[in-house]
DNA sequence: ACCGTCATGTAATCGGTTACATGATTCT
DNA sequence: AGAATCATGTAACCGATTACATGACGGT
């Protein structure tokens, strides 16, 4: 048995498993898409690599189909689900950084004026869709998702006081 | 001469020399440490590695310490000059992500309480460096390192409102 | 029957992370 | 002068991104 390292990643497919109970990667792309992915993204293609790393290590079983399509199909071991518990209680790690490209070009002096625009954009249109995806019903049921919902409106309320308050900075005045 | 796709860390490098005149590597390490690499971290190892692959393709110019350390020094070149300020003259990507793995840990089911108690002091303490690091008057002379400091600050506050919220729910009630 | 689109998957490449390694300095 | 720490650098591995590829299916 192959010994993994286990990275963010590995936790979103172990978190997504137990939720879901058992999927195909293709699945798991479609619950992430509309979900964790709009503040974790994660491209198909690791959805496929990744479930395959964990069963070699025993963290997840793989199940492949007999006939047609021949997928496989992934669900968490008991291993699995300790991992994933450990890691939910574990303290967690004292670093995280905002890495967003829009903070980035300003920082490097991109004209905050003209970026603002842009990313005021963005960012609005992020917080509508958020906001439309907090009436579903479906969260309701699920405290995590709906926590998690909640955080990712809070950032972009900030962003919109943020960049709106440096679109509307006067170009030339100082301050 | 060879072609490399600039990824956002080759940014970091170019917009590091454009504000340094010239670096060796552990320069921009000392740079990156207090600066951008709070909002976005680079290991010092692609300090040495990025510089190297930009220069190959004609980004910067490489001159190495003829005696002692023989070190290299590096400094933008007219086609990275152009090149830098192309990617902050142009519109953002439209694509950001939150990244937080407590946030990520909340999604999946962490227990709210305890987890903020910790997200809570880790904010804090981010909070208040920033808060000190803004009295700098050397930041007073750069807008955009100022401007990104800004917005750390408010996010960091969003963040500590955030899980103030949390940890003050109480345990077993709704809502 | 054909075409477009969605479903499903694999391959290759490369940047990034982790770990290791050695030359300078400084302090006692 | 020895030890500890900082400065400086390289190597290897691996996860992630990008691109490509084929099968199924619904519509006309």
């Amino acid at each position: 048995m192959k010994e993994v390292t286990l990275t963010p990643t590995s936790y979103v497919v172990l978190g997504l498993l137990s939720l879901a109970g058992e999927a195909t990667p293709y699945d798991l792309k479609q619950i992430v898409a509309g979900s964790v992915g709009n503040f974790w993204a994660i491209p198909h293609s690791q959805l496929y690599a990744e479930p395959a790393r964990l069963a070699a290590a025993g963290y997840v079983t793989e199940k492949r189909e007999a006939g047609g399509r021949r997928r496989k199909h992934y669900a968490l071991t008991e291993r699995g689900r300790q991992a994933l518990e450990q890691w939910t209680t574990a303290p967690s790690e004292r670093s995280w950084e905002l890495r967003d490209p829009g903070i980035l070009k300003l920082f490097f002096g991109a004209d905050p004026a003209s970026l603002a625009q842009d990313q005021l954009a963005t960012h609005s249109e992020r917080l509508a869709e958020y906001e439309r995806a907090s009436e579903a019903e479906l969260l309701e049921t699920l405290p995590g998702p709906r926590l998690a919902l909640e955080a990712g409106i809070g950032h972009e309320r900030e962003y919109v006081r943020f960049w709106s308050k440096l679109a509307n900075r006067k170009k030339t005045a100082g301050r």
